[in-house]
DNA sequence: GATGAATGAGCTTTCATTCAT
DNA sequence: CATGAATGAAAGCTCATTCAT
């Protein structure tokens, strides 16, 4: 590797380092004080470099956010819909909703506590999300087919779509907030899990 | 009535119809750009009035907010920690909150839809409101007791109080917002009710 | 006296009393702030009147203390000046503008003190006031007067004036702040007519 | 030198320059419009600058005031009080007060001037001024143990203070003001001296 | 590509003043 | 003439964004 290749290599990493840089700040700032009383200048300031260097990354601190989601929640996302297409019944299609979602909570609490506390900045630019991809238009077209396919009980979808949605993420939320973790992630799936099945089974004639 | 006291009355009547234009329009504003999105601007540009007026009538949005409040959400919040003392088995107490819920968010959906997107905002100032009173510390207290009385089964406090929140306003919620809206508020408060019930009773060894 | 002309008085006497409520308030508001921290609405905040009803009065705060300073200052500064004409030497000329200074400072010892902390707001708008009196050009052309007469010694007049304004001026605010007041008027006129006449003496070939 | 320092440079220079000029358009609108009166608006506009720009610089109108007092004023605060205790007699403790303090007057008028028609707004902030210096408790406090070492004479330090501060305040105005600048300072600073010696010793029993 | 000062739009807030009542 | 709410100009200040260095 000669000289120039070394110098073009090094400033690649510098530029993705300051890149993450940016990044852990937004995600430090976005979690202390939410997405819209964030600033540009919040972000700048809990890194080391100048103002101007943000622009050279990001248009906005949204962009920012996005980036922060980008590697985690566009895959599990994906995952989400890809897991849920492979269920033989009831129980499965739960389960394999709730068990990546509270493992992606888990594992990426930052993330997903600042999805869970700016909902509503979240929704006003378009980004897949967990959350999102919990909800409305794709899952409800999912659980649609899989009623016509007899996969899922007939029922109210819209109601199923919310109790899907608000129970796992309610429980998630529960679950990495606990101090106590006696309970582990398992249990709290397991939990999760037969809570809808038995709840939506207990109320199939609505 | 003589001449002054209408002088008075007109200026009362219009003293009281630019506060109400100003809530208004400041309900209007936080469902469209949330809370901390909202400036003062935003609001008094809704209406007809000059900048300086705003002042008149409030000091600053959050004041706004509280107004729009004011009376509704306050009675709600208490009405619910009464009720749910009152119950005598896990069926009514589930049922005493979310019937009164339910009613609050169509009653008052615009006030709803503003607490639910807004949840951060709000908690931060110190107000009563339903989203708050059903959760965690008052609502846990109550479920403890009842416990302890042998009204509600023995069962992990924090996930039944999760369960409690999350799917009582994730339905109310779905409720409001379906425009077809063929179900009327009866069945989804008996959905609602029997859906955590049967859910709890089915996990009860949590 | 019929009933019409009772109504006129009373609303004369009440006309009267209005404004000198204003007066009143403004004199305590120019002591406490300063005449340029003072706004018009300190001013009638410190009376039971409505805002509007100042403008019936006045049409600035800059007029309420010309009216604070109308039956006062203006008296007193005719009256140094028809003094000073009087005097037959140099320490005549000397207590006569002293004499009357000091009165003027312990009987209106607010209006003084608000004079003596912001003569440069009241040097802004042209009032005569005994501090503005005691200046410059009125008083300079009687030293010169007297000079020619032969009833004060020559001198340099500047200087002669800048010392019969200052010493008089920080004597007599000494004067009306010294808590202990031990020391009487008189001897506080004698000391500053002597510090005065003793100096000039001693520096007449300047 | 590279080109990277020269950039550095040519910035600070710029940084430096801009100081300046709004410390420069300061000292011009305090001078004129006097320091209460003074908004941060109209000291930038004085400047070609953004009205941003100023808060690059300062916080507020007073931290521009101070910095114009800065290295100036401080030093000769200090050298007031350095200069008296080292006074052997009468004469030379009014000498050294009011030596240094015309000289102060002649090198730094605008800073004098601002100073004297602002002495009400410039302590509401504790900044060392030499009027301040030349005040009440500090030099009080010198007087007394000067009298005490048998370096003055016994007197009223109310008085003597009031004196010195206003007689010297006042001729130094007056020294500054004076166009036909045919009287030097030295002789200016005699006169001073001489006139508060005298008066001082021909009135020693008050 | 990094820097950080300059910019100016836009926000919160106050206030003198007006004017319908 | 008294009232006090409405007005809007103008102040202080922040911030996203640009751009010379």
């Amino acid at each position: 590797m000669n000289k120039k290749d070394k110098n073009i290599n090094k400033r690649q990493q510098n530029k993705a380092n300051n890149r993450s840089l940016i990044i852990d700040a937004g995600i430090k700032v976005f979690l202390e004080k939410g997405i819209s009383n964030t600033t540009v200048r919040d972000i700048i300031r809990k890194t080391s470099l100048a103002s101007g260097t943000f622009y050279n990354y990001f248009k906005s601190k949204e962009e920012v956010l996005i980036a922060a989601l980008d590697d985690v929640a566009i895959l599990i996302g994906q995952e989400l819909r890809d897991q849920r297409v492979k269920a033989n019944n009831l129980e499965e299609f739960v389960f394999f909703q709730v068990k990546p979602f509270f493992e992606f909570a888990q594992d990426h609490s930052d993330i997903f506590m600042i999805l869970n506390s700016n909902l509503n900045d979240v929704q006003s630019f378009n980004i897949e999300t967990p959350m999102m991809s919990l909800e409305l238009e794709y899952l409800k077209e999912d659980v649609n087919k899989a009623i016509e396919k007899g996969i899922l009980p007939r029922m109210d979808v819209d109601y199923f779509c919310a109790i899907m949605r608000y129970v796992t993420e309610g429980l998630a939320l529960t679950f990495i907030t606990k101090k106590n973790s006696k309970s582990n992630i398992d249990e709290a799936i397991k939990f999760c899990t037969s809570f809808i099945v038995s709840g939506v089974k207990a109320n199939q004639n609505v």
